[in-house]
DNA sequence: CAGTTCAATGACAACGTCGACAAATATTGT
DNA sequence: ACAATATTTGTCGACGTTGTCATTGAACTG
């Protein structure tokens, strides 16, 4: 393999001048300069990493660590963000999946510490608390959609589920609707709770009568192996004699059995009842007709702001707001109107 | 940071001594190796692997070029199964998107030169032909879901999706469906071709006309920007005088649209219009309901096989079968009945 | 013009690991 | 008991890079 030596020969200079050119310190001529990056190129000589790291005992890698990954698979868009800041910022990124299994994740600590990972980055594809095995390690981490158990042992970033499901509710309120149907997320899913909190809340704001409200729970069970009761929701609030106006649904997926349910009775959508998702997992919000209005979780600037971070966690920041959140955007499509 | 050396000095031992104790290997006594890993637990000693590497010039590590992560989110199980191999191999994996971006692709390619990577999978998210730029860096490929634009330059693994066809179309026409609408995938798509090629020639061999296919265009134009004609094709082929009475997507994301065509239109699935998908896309194939009769893609397989394909490749095997194909499995849900 | 400063370059060591070889110790055969 | 052999342990250098310090020579100062 082509090393910094056989260009010092090529160009003949020293290699602590080559060094000095790859690295772009001053001290060099241009004519010394221009005849290294020549001998650079002829040879092909890219620097080593490890050579690098050894002697600096610094990595410039991250490591990311996520559960499982394919359980709502927009959520990927967490690693891309990180990814993209990565790579705008020179930074290497290790993946590894827990899987779920604690003693794979030992390990994965293991093999982040063998590479003396600068930082880590610890990922969960649904929102959620956790208790990484980071204890042990001291490696700074930033927490990503999810939250440490115990106090405030790191920085989290998460998005807010709560301003989302507010702002989905007041969308329809505003439109007129005064019977609302609410299918609610797995409550083993953190963000379940806060929606179903900001629904509530939302409708009494706009002086709804608890009665108003039809909240049936949508699944329930481990995730990857729910019981899914939404088709069966969907179609007993619709034959309700005083049947709501407008739907809301816990996530984008589940709304595609609410529409089935919805036709299924000989309803349109969304002139005889008005649906809204949340997630905005664009293969099912604009894979249905009409086009589903729903809240867009920020995966993508979760992965991006968190990278960037835990960043200034490892240059030594002493960063003071310690459980950030990020805005659910409203995206309104064709499945609801005004009443 | 604790090194093997700070491990020998606890031990009382030289520095080869715990290098031996470390790889497994022979010529210690069982004492000794007790003493050592005392030491070694005691001090929270893990291997420096940039050290290895740079001794070894063998980095253990294999790359992965994805284009676009996002587009047909299960195809990260590709990923995943590439994960899984290189977890139960030791192998540690670098994650890198070209984003479409060839700019961003050599980028790509020098920093796996600069990590001494062993190999690259080149993996694409949906089947296509491609044209990497490996060409100037020699470093072992095996091309995942995709292939080489210029004759054999390395080897590839692909879904079988004419099988996968065929096995859909076979299942249709046992079950006496003799009028059959398919929907077609963008044609842009390699896949496309196949699997229209596949069912017109599976419905030729069970006696079928030309006209027995009602074949529409569900997509075209760039991915990611496509033109969708599915609602609108499935809506027309139900109308027609002689209606087909089961349909076939292009993929399982198109089906939700086919659903919905069908149940706007007052019929019942599977009662009046058997509908088939293809992918096993699950966040859609199973929330549908009926759930969706498919065919499922392999990605996870194409992963783990190519990674233990790469394994061989970086091991110095000429391997001669150029070009694997893998089969999608025929996932039987309720979509389809017999007429 | 001697003395000083500064820019350009180089020599060398060290980072953590392991292979080649050498040394020390234990075991065996006669 | 002594050589011959086998087993266990240690020394040293090299991998590719960069930080520290030294050297060279030229430019500036008075």
């Amino acid at each position: 393999m082509v090393s910094i030596i056989s260009v010092a020969k090529a160009a003949g200079v020293s290699n602590k001048t080559v060094s000095r050119v790859i690295n772009g310190e001053p001290h060099v001529t241009e004519e010394t300069r221009e005849r290294v990056e020549k001998a650079i190129r002829d040879l092909g000589y890219v620097p080593n990493m490890a050579a690098r790291q050894i002697r600096s005992s610094r990595s410039n890698t991250f490591g990311i660590i996520t559960d499982y990954v394919s359980t709502t698979p927009y959520s990927v868009d967490i690693v891309r963000g990180i990814q993209d800041w990565a790579n705008a910022n020179g930074k290497t990124i290790l993946i590894a999946n827990t899987v779920g299994s604690s003693e794979r994740e030992a390990t994965i600590w293991k093999m982040f510490q063998s590479h003396r990972i600068d930082g880590v980055l610890y990922v969960t594809m649904y929102r959620r608390i956790v208790d990484p095995a980071a204890g042990d390690v001291s490696i700074p981490t930033v927490m990503v959609n999810c939250r440490p158990q115990t106090a405030e042992d790191w920085p989290s970033i998460e998005p807010d589920d709560f301003q989302g499901a507010q702002d989905l509710t007041r969308h329809l309120l505003e439109r007129g609707h005064r019977k609302i149907g609410y299918i609610r997320l797995n409550p083993i899913l953190l963000g379940a709770e806060l929606r179903l909190d900001a629904v509530r809340q939302t409708a009494r704001e706009f002086g709804l009568a608890d009665s108003d409200l039809s909240i049936r729970l949508g699944m329930e069970g481990p995730v990857g192996a729910e019981e899914n009761y939404v088709f069966a929701a969907a179609t007993e609030i619709l034959q309700q004699r005083d049947r709501p106006t407008a739907i809301m649904s816990g996530n984008d997926e589940m709304a595609i059995q609410i529409y089935i349910a919805a036709m299924a009775l000989g309803f349109r959508i969304p002139q005889d009842i008005s649906i809204v998702g949340f997630d905005d997992f664009r293969t099912v919000s604009m894979a249905l007709k009409p086009q589903l209005t729903t809240a867009a979780l920020p995966y993508y600037d979760l992965g991006l702001q968190g990278a960037e971070w835990l960043n200034r966690v490892v240059a030594g920041d002493k960063i003071r707001p310690s459980r950030r959140v990020l805005a659910c955007n409203l995206i309104e499509r064709d499945s609801v109107c005004s009443v």
